[in-house]
DNA sequence: TTATTATATAATAATAAATATTATATAAAA
DNA sequence: TTTTATATAATATTTATTATTATATAATAA
């Protein structure tokens, strides 16, 4: 085994569902699930690039499409680009700067979130609608990239 | 004037900011104040469509970036397909469903939210991170999608 | 082991949403 | 009206993502 225990659930999902582990599927989930950058499809295909330079992107989409739909990453839309996947599936939102892309984890406390969800949305919605995930997005300007942008003040 | 307070907003925004009024800005500012369908920009223009039929969809997407840059309307960037669009920019959050599409307005109490974001999440930004913009989504499926799609219990 | 079958990958082509370009039309200003 | 700026329409382009097909690898059976 490894260090990595989010690197071991994968692995052990994989195995229990039949998956097959070649080694650039192993090399993506390593990738992703040390990864603290929230990395585009490309990011991981260049990363993966190093060791095995044939990979092919469609690869790359494959292997990320079918970890997602295993709930083992989640996927990031965001506003100006490409689809951001995360190898935390913890329960946190994300600080999303438009200018540089950057994403930053955001703590939720999970006593409020349950709370909030629990008695204000899911009584809300028809008894039958079934909530599989969730997405929590603040947008804006990170440190770096908010500094002189105030329109014209004088 | 008339009788939708949103659509008066807009209109005051538009004239303040300088922007002209053409009647198929007109008619994209009505359709999107008044819809609740939370509509893609394909949807907006086959509604402008009945009324001129000549209209492109470039002028849409135009129109619709410019209303979402003036904070008038919000951007909902949904799992499986394009952006949608929402002319109600008060504090809420949104149910998707994965299957239909269909996205359904989850009330958000402002107190919590914002006592939520103040206590969690501004202290853990870079504090001159700005944020700007929010999103809170709840992924699943809807009443009339949800029906029979567990795996197979035979 | 080899033969067979299923699955994954690589290379390529196709899709489609969104954006850019350019020309025309309309609105605002002089 | 004449001039200038802005908006629209038509078209072309971009680009992320998906689909297709052929090849390669992995799992399974003989
Ligand atoms: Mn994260
Ligand atoms: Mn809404
Ligand atoms: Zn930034
Ligand atoms: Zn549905």
């Amino acid at each position: 085994m490894n260090s990595n225990p989010r690197l071991n659930a994968i692995l052990i999902k994989i195995k229990k569902m039949g998956y097959s582990l070649t080694p650039q599927r192993l090399e993506i989930i390593k990738i992703i699930s040390e990864s603290k950058s929230h990395p585009s499809a490309t990011d991981v295909y260049n990363k993966v690039k190093e060791l095995y330079p044939m990979v092919s992107l469609n690869t790359i989409y494959k292997n990320l499409s079918m970890l997602a739909s295993l709930h083992e990453v989640k996927e990031i839309k965001t506003m100006q680009d490409s689809v951001r996947y995360d190898g935390d599936i913890s329960l946190h939102g994300h600080a999303i700067c438009e200018k540089c892309g950057k994403i930053i984890d955001v703590e939720i406390d999970e006593f409020d979130f349950k709370g909030f969800f629990e008695t204000k949305i899911k009584n809300k919605l028809d008894e039958n609608y079934r909530i599989r995930n969730y997405g929590v997005e603040f947008y804006g300007l990170c440190g770096g990239c908010g500094k002189e942008d105030s329109p014209s003040k004088t």
